[in-house]
DNA sequence: ATAACATATGCCGATATGGGAATATGTCAA
DNA sequence: TTGACATATTCCCATATCGGCATATGTTAT
């Protein structure tokens, strides 16, 4: 098996930069297809496919205007996303204390290894 | 080019659903490879790598401790995607509202073909 | 019909994966 | 030193990218 399919779920297709470029870029309002690639500065093709996996997991729908392809937000799939993280809004607070702690260590050890 | 490789960024890392599991189950406490691997069922090989890649990009941190590695959750790295995701918070609330707008206008759409 | 415009798709190349198995590396105990 | 134990790394395989380019598909206007 090689890694997720990219069009398996939100979480996979955040992962490609440009494609979150897409999605606050539709923040503004609803676009068809080559004012993203414009916007973006990358080609037609790349962004018909980058809307593609976003329509396959759901994060965008299509709209048909006449010969132009719509597209809109439907951010409902990154709430799961930002649930998950949520989850650990406590630890990234409590890091730092953690940090200390293992620096301190960190630096005990390094005491030691100057005494062998 | 071809993906972005998986140790660039948070975002990457937890696209795989091992690893999300890997730093939920180190909310609970540090654990050493072996203790990962066991809770999760995969082979020791698997947990460490999947545990090099959490620790390439900051999520995780480790500590040595005789034979073993223990490794801590830093969950810091994740507070910039639950950050990304927070801005379209307003979207999947409204979501609704356009997602019904949507499917009147494609049952109008539909219609128009029926009398084609 | 035909041409112009908007999108989608197929094919190619280079690369990065994730998994398994075997093995290297490192640590501790007798 | 030797053996047991814990982890990391390497090699191999099958697959899924992402990007560019050419081209198919579909729509609108003349």
């Amino acid at each position: 098996m090689a890694r997720a399919a990219t069009t398996s779920d939100a979480f996979n297709a955040i992962a490609e930069p440009q494609r979150r470029r897409i999605l606050t870029l539709l923040k503004g309002r609803e676009r068809p297809v080559n004012e993203v690639a414009r916007a973006l500065r990358i080609t037609q093709p790349r962004a018909s496919k980058h809307l593609r996996v976003l329509r396959e997991v759901g994060l965008v729908r299509v709209r048909e205007s006449g010969q132009q392809r719509v597209y809109t937000l439907d951010a409902r799939g990154l709430r799961p996303i930002h649930a998950w993280t949520g989850g650990f809004e406590q630890f990234w607070n409590e890091s730092f204390d953690k940090l200390d702690a293992y620096v301190r260590k960190l630096e005990r050890q390094e005491q030691n290894d100057d005494h062998r």
